[in-house]
This record gives structure tokens, sequence and C-alpha cells, in this order.
DNA sequence: TAGCATGTGGAAAACGTTTACATCACGTGC
DNA sequence: GCACGTGATGTAAACGTTTTCCACATGCTA
């Protein structure tokens, strides 16, 4: 019979009472069931239902030496906002998290020096068991000091500079670009620019190398002017897209390395009259939310974010159970979405 | 003379031992160091750092029965993705936080019965010391639950149909759709649309509040047909602006309660061959990023986001301190920005 | 010189768990 | 009938802190 709604005062000794038991029986029967005896089991889970017991986790934490508890640190330029596929990340990695009852805590800190410190605190003072790490450099000291300090940790995105395996989901950026590249020289486009992204980032190069892996098996030249490199910001892509379509000779078409600067472009091609998927054909890189709702829809490649950050989940659970690294890499192929940003050259 | 770089095992113990003193005078040093004489101070502070001591939070955290840790549970439709305002807000609660030296432990819920239990889940197992909720409704049942169980929490909203008070910060909605409003009147429009949020939501009260109390203030007349409800997305703004579009006597001006569907009406216009801004004025709210980057580009009201996560840690603190609800309830007055969505009304 | 405040430090008891080890009863095989 | 595994439970020692007592020395006042 319950006596209280909701007491959630009850300690294990509380339990062990009540059930007429020791607390290290209370303990293994939600530990380690099968080690206690169906009779006293039967006893002392009536008695924690009735007072309402639930295991501190403070405590078991403290004893386990685990802090039950996962990190993630989001990039957030002062002032300015981070991206949105953050939030869809996040969203994956608190579902798959919070599944295995493990807590997801998030940090924010500019990018920069502060950055590693950042990590730093995180793992030093022994707050989290592991890492999720996302928009990695080439050379990223993050990774470098994780494996230097043998830290479990799961990266979206790999780190080409790094030689030591380490476990990562990534989307085959190299390929992305290669199948979008190929669409515009299938439609017929020759003049292909490019709005890559910081040079330091790891999938900056894969992108740009689809883009001219492409160009060259069509036997096309590459032209410096039209291989821009922006900032990742609607603003970049918009002033950049000004630039090439101020050129003597503007491409008919261009590819954005994410969507944020295919939002401007749109917006650079709409300010002089140019019709986007006709006049010039767009395509962009994540697949954001508003890539659905821009004027055309933008044509762009897929990155399923919150399935990616439940499968980091997996593998960083994987990393956790001691599994090495190397089974532990994982290279997801992109998949072209047509909208309407996209289409055969004005002849 | 430093011996290691980075040790991080040492406990307390150790430093204890290395500076020849209890480990009790060494926890006074870390956290009461008047209690304890200069010169041993001194000793125990080299001895630490020559060892690299960080005190263990998990030690910390059981003995002061404390989690150091601040809840939020994101709403995240299932499939669907998150607001991107929420990302705003995170990075102001997390680099609040950080700065006190306050986790931040963000999971993930569907709205509906699930996200109380996902609240219980939180509080019940002392996981936090407090939590922060956004998109209050207007019987906020997370609200009464943490009330009744006396949980500190802060809201980013209010709860009108709640009488007991409790820590908020908002956004005056009501004046702001007040002023917009006003403004639209000014230019000279008398057919005035407003597209509302879920009657359930708090704030959705308040802003069809505003723009009724503008148009009687005028003398107008409120249209009934002129009044809906969207879900707060794109696609429920491009509907129920297609929906007013083509009613007999289409409005000129349009209210949307958030700057999602702001940005779906401009895609209904944009259909329409109508220009938003000269043809029909469109005015958001929330002032998200995008917000800068639409054809034309989105008038609306403005909310910070990050200022107010920010400030939303400092009441939460205060709470955490003791301080009464009643002493920790602001209303900030919301800003409108021009952008150019909005004009006179052809005549 | 007794009495007492004050400043400084140590011993030890928490906080709520888990788990290694000890104990004990009960067959079981010889 | 005896040693012995086996299964079920209890005892107690951790985990790493903070904090409440005490103890002691010192210096001051009366």
């Amino acid at each position: 019979m319950p006596r209280n709604p909701t007491p959630t005062n009850a300690d294990i000794r509380k339990v062990a009472l009540e059930a007429g038991v020791s607390i290290a029986t209370v303990s293994r029967v939600l530990n380690n069931p099968q080690r206690v005896s169906a009779a006293t089991r039967e006893r002392v889970l009536e008695a924690a239902a009735r007072l309402g017991y639930r295991p501190n986790p403070l405590g078991q934490r403290l004893r386990k030496g685990r802090a039950e508890t996962v990190g993630v640190v989001i990039p957030a330029p002062q002032g300015r906002f981070a991206d949105s596929f953050f939030l869809e990340l996040l969203a994956g990695l608190g579902e798959g998290l919070s599944e295995v009852g493990l807590d997801l805590l998030v940090t924010t800190s500019p990018p920069g020096p502060q950055e590693l410190s950042c990590y730093q605190r995180l793992v030093e003072s022994k707050r989290v068991d592991g890492l999720v790490l996302a928009r990695t450099r080439r050379l990223d000291e993050r990774i470098v000091y994780l494996l230097k300090r043998k830290i479990p940790f799961v990266a979206h995105g790999r780190s080409d500079l790094i030689d030591e395996p380490f476990p990562y989901l990534d989307i085959d950026g190299e390929q992305g670009f290669h199948k979008a590249t190929q669409h515009l020289l299938n439609l017929g486009h020759r003049d292909i620019a490019f709005i890559g992204a910081p040079h330091e980032l790891n999938f900056a190069q894969h992108r740009l190398k689809g883009y001219q892996r492409a160009l060259a098996e069509a036997g096309l030249p590459l032209r410096a002017e039209w291989v821009l490199e922006g900032d990742l910001s609607e603003e970049s892509g918009y002033q950049l897209t000004q630039a090439l379509l101020g050129l003597p000779q503007p491409p008919t078409a261009l590819l954005c390395a994410n969507d944020l600067m295919a939002l401007g472009a749109l917006r650079a091609l709409r300010e002089r009259g140019l019709k986007a998927g006709r006049e010039v054909s767009v395509i962009g890189y994540d697949d954001i939310l508003l890539a659905h709702y821009t004027d055309p829809p933008l044509s762009t490649l897929h990155q399923p974010f919150h399935a990616m950050g439940r499968r980091l989940v997996e593998m960083l659970l994987a990393r956790l159970g001691g599994a090495p690294a190397e089974e532990l890499q994982e290279i997801w192929v992109p998949e072209l979405i047509l909208r309407g940003s996209d289409g055969p050259p004005q002849s």
C-alpha cells in the first residue's frame, strides 16, 4: 500500500530498513538482480517503489569514478550565432544519450585559444567521461590534446593532418561536391564557381577536391578567380557572389560549401535581378531547414545531423566500452537534393 | 620546481602530504582562504600547483548535496527541428553558467506528456539544482510541477493562468505588437491581418491583444477572418498567407507571431507575384538571423535571446540564493526593427 | 597569574553509493 | 559424517570532498 506519492527523499538505507535487508542487498537488486534470491528481490523492489526510491547519481558517480556525462562544446562566436545545424546535432545526441542514461553537458566557447582551455577544464576536472567534437579542423588541436590525454571522444568530421586513428563520423564531402559538379556539367554548365569554407576546416579541402576532380574529369581548366573562400556566413556568401558576378566573365553556376552562404548567394542574385536556377545555378551544402523555403528552394547536399548525432552516441558508447578507434570510423554517402536553384544554363 | 606538466591524478590527500598539512587545511585553503595562515596557505597553493591538483567535482557534489548543474529541456518535435532561437538562448545560458562554474545539462524531449516526465527524471534524481524553462504555456504543467516540488527555476516567458509567483523574464509581446500595429496604421494600413501562435502558448495571447488593442484604439473593427492561428513553422505561415490572399478582400498588411511564419508569408507573397513591403507589408517577431537576409529584409520585433539567456542565469542564481520569486520578474520592452518588409499601402 | 578570546590546524564524520570480502546455511559427494 | 562447493546475505571499506568539532598555542585583560 503506497504511503506517499512522491517522497523522493529516501536513500538506500531507508529502503534497506523498509525491506529488512542490508544496503548491499538493495544495491545488488538494482545493479545485479540475479545475484539475489527472487523472494528478497521482490521485497526490496516493493520497498523501493513504496518509498519512491531513486539512486542518487551523485553517490553513484563518486563511487564509480565516472561522471556519466558526455560533453560537447558549441563554438559560439562572440555576439554572433552558432550555426543552426548544431541544434539538430544536439537533438540527436541528447536523444541517444538519454536513452542510455547519460547526461549531456553543453558548454559554449568562442573559437580560438580559449576553446582548448574549455576542453581542458572539462576533462581535467573529470566532469565528463567522453566528448563529442564537431566542425573539425585539418590539424585539430582539440583532437591532438584528447588523443594525448587518452580521453574517449568521437568527432563529427575527420582531421586529415592527424595520423593517429580516432573515431569519427563524416560525410564524404568530396563525393558530394563531385556529384554536384557533375550534375551541373550534365546540365550543360561549363563556367562553375566555388565558394569554399575556411581552409583550416577539414571539410573545406574535401569539398574543393570534389569540385576540382569533376572539372578535371570533364577536361575543364580550373580558373583561380572562380575559387573563393568564405567564412560560412550568409553575408560572406553574399559578398563573394557579388564579386563573382562582377567579373568580366561571370560563372553560370555556383557551388557553396554550406547553405548559409548559398542563401547569401541567392540574395546577391536577386539583388542583380538574376533568377537563381535560370540565369545562375546555385547548390549548397547541409540542407538546413531554410533550404526548403528559399526562392527558389535550394538544391543542396543533405546532411542528416539528427541521425548523425544518434550514431555518434553509439560510437562513443562503443569507444567507452573499449572498442579500438580504427573500427569506429565511418564515412557516409552524401545525398544530392535537387530543388529549384539549379537548372540548365541560359544559352 | 614543477615536476610534471599535467598529472591530473592528484587528490586532496596527495596535496596535503606534499604540503605537510592535513586534508582539512587543503580544503580550507581552497574554499575559505582567510581561515588559514598566510604561510601555510602559500605552501598549500604551491603544492597544489606543483601537482596540478583540481578538486574532483564528483566528491564536492556528493558532499555538498548539490549537482552544481542547471538543466534545460529543449522541446524537439520528433523528426522536425527545434526553433533556432533555442541555440541563441543556450549560448547565453552556457556563457553565464560557465562563468560561475555551473554545468549546463541539456536534454531533448518531444512536447507532450513525455516532456513532463523528462523534467521529473531530472529533478527527482537530483541531477540538477535548478532549471530553465522556455516557451511557456498559458497553464504550464511544468511550472505547476516545479512549484509544487519547490524546485528552483526561471522561465523565459510568463504563464498567465498560474497565480503563484515564479521567476520569469519575458518580453512585452502586447506592447510589441501594439507598436507594430500602430506603425502599420500610421503608414496608412487599415486592413491588417494577424497570424498568431498556438493559443496554448502564453505569448500568443499577448501578441494578439497588442494587435487588437491598437485596432480598437484606431476605431477599427476586428475582422475574424483576418485573425488566424499558425503553428510557428514556415510552412504554416505560408499556408495561412495563401488563405488570406485568397479572401475576397485580402489584407494589405500582415503580422506574424514569429519570424519563421513571416518567412512563409514572404514566400507566399512571392509566389503570387506580390512584392512584400509594397503590395503587402509583413512584420514578424523574434529577429532571427535569417530575418536580415530575406527579400526584402524582414521588419520584426527583436528578442535579444543571448542577453536574455545571460540574465536568466543571474536570476536563477539569485533564486538559488533564496531571493523571493516576486523580485525576480522582469518584462523587457520590445524593439521594433524596421527593415524592408513594411511600407505604405498601395492606393 | 588566572581567565579568556582568537587564530590555526588536525581528526573524524558525514554525503550515498558500489563492491571486495567474510559469513553462514545448506546440500552433496565421498 | 566430514569436508566442501554454492548460493544468499551482511559488513565494511572505499570514492573525494567539506565541515563540525576539538586541541593547542598565543596574546591580551583584569
